[in-house]
DNA sequence: ACATCATTGTACAACGATGAACAAAAAGCA
DNA sequence: TGCTTTTTGTTCATCGTTGTACAATGATGT
């Protein structure tokens, strides 16, 4: 009830809020995790954005290069730009759609299924070693926080 | 004690554990969040890496380049190229130093102030409202499990 | 059938980030 | 003092990402 109260209940910076904290340590986290990555990946001769690309040609094969675009949220351009280059090292091949001669159907070569197996391995172990101190349950309370963020953003993106 | 249980008990893909599909939804909203603020910033004519660095010259005045890329995680050159331009746009001023003339010393002007006031207003704005379905306390568990990956990640980068 | 609009992939210029090589200044050490 | 090593900032070539403009194809509506 004297002065001290009042510097404290002020809250003039962004630093001070929690929720702005919170998603600081999430930007750094991020952003040393894809450094770590990307020299974990060096002698494998790929770079976390061609890893994003073939974990979703593992899993969805067949895929057209918009869809992968969608899922990576990135344009349409940059899969122009870097779906060559992968075609070139072998480790994908792109054919057209007979019913539709638009799209170019996206899938793995054999040795670009081996390579994305280890690369996978790779990050899988980083991951888990990274997050070793966390228990499972925070795992899944900072994954549920994640999935409410993506769709608060969707949301307001496609309107 | 039959077939079933032989397929059901290997974990063979990565998004099968829930650590991975965890991180995996922390990059995707960082990349998210990283977007949309862009958008956000652009009237103000600034992008999220001008506002980090003019938010740590708010927080840490006279800081010099080689301190600024190391908290904000990227090299020196990084900074040789960015601060020149907000430099020129009258947004801060460097100077150098009396004792150690091989330094630059960082400071906003009252310009450069008023920007970055503006701007993280707009992207404390956005985080609360990205965040507002979370409650306070499972930020701080996002918060902590952050931080751990922060430091065992700059642990064995610093060896 | 025809015109119009939407979708898919490409080409290109601009920009941010990186790492390596470099010059200048400081620090450590004989 | 003089020599080496470290630190700080810059320059440059390279690469990933973006947005825009474009061509080709498909879908829609009259």
């Amino acid at each position: 009830m004297n002065k001290k109260q009042v510097t404290a209940e002020h809250h003039h910076f962004p630093w001070d809020h929690p929720r702005f904290r919170s998603w600081i340590a999430v930007a750094r986290a991020c952003q040393l995790m894809q450094q770590t990555l990307t020299r974990e990946l060096a002698h494998l001769d790929i770079k976390p954005p061609h890893l994003d690309i073939l974990i979703n040609l593992y899993r969805f094969d067949g895929i057209t290069q918009q869809e992968l675009a969608r899922k990576l949220l990135v344009g349409r351009s940059n899969m122009s730009m870097l779906l060559p280059q992968l075609e070139k090292r072998g480790l994908i091949k792109r054919r057209g759609d007979a019913r539709d001669k638009r799209v170019l159907r996206l899938s793995l070569t054999p040795a670009g299924r081996t390579l994305t197996e280890e690369a996978m391995e790779i990050q899988t172990a980083l991951i888990e070693k990274s997050l070793t101190g966390s228990p499972i349950e925070d795992c899944m309370t900072v994954a549920q926080s994640m999935e409410r963020i993506i769709a608060t953003l969707l949301k307001e993106d496609g309107d």
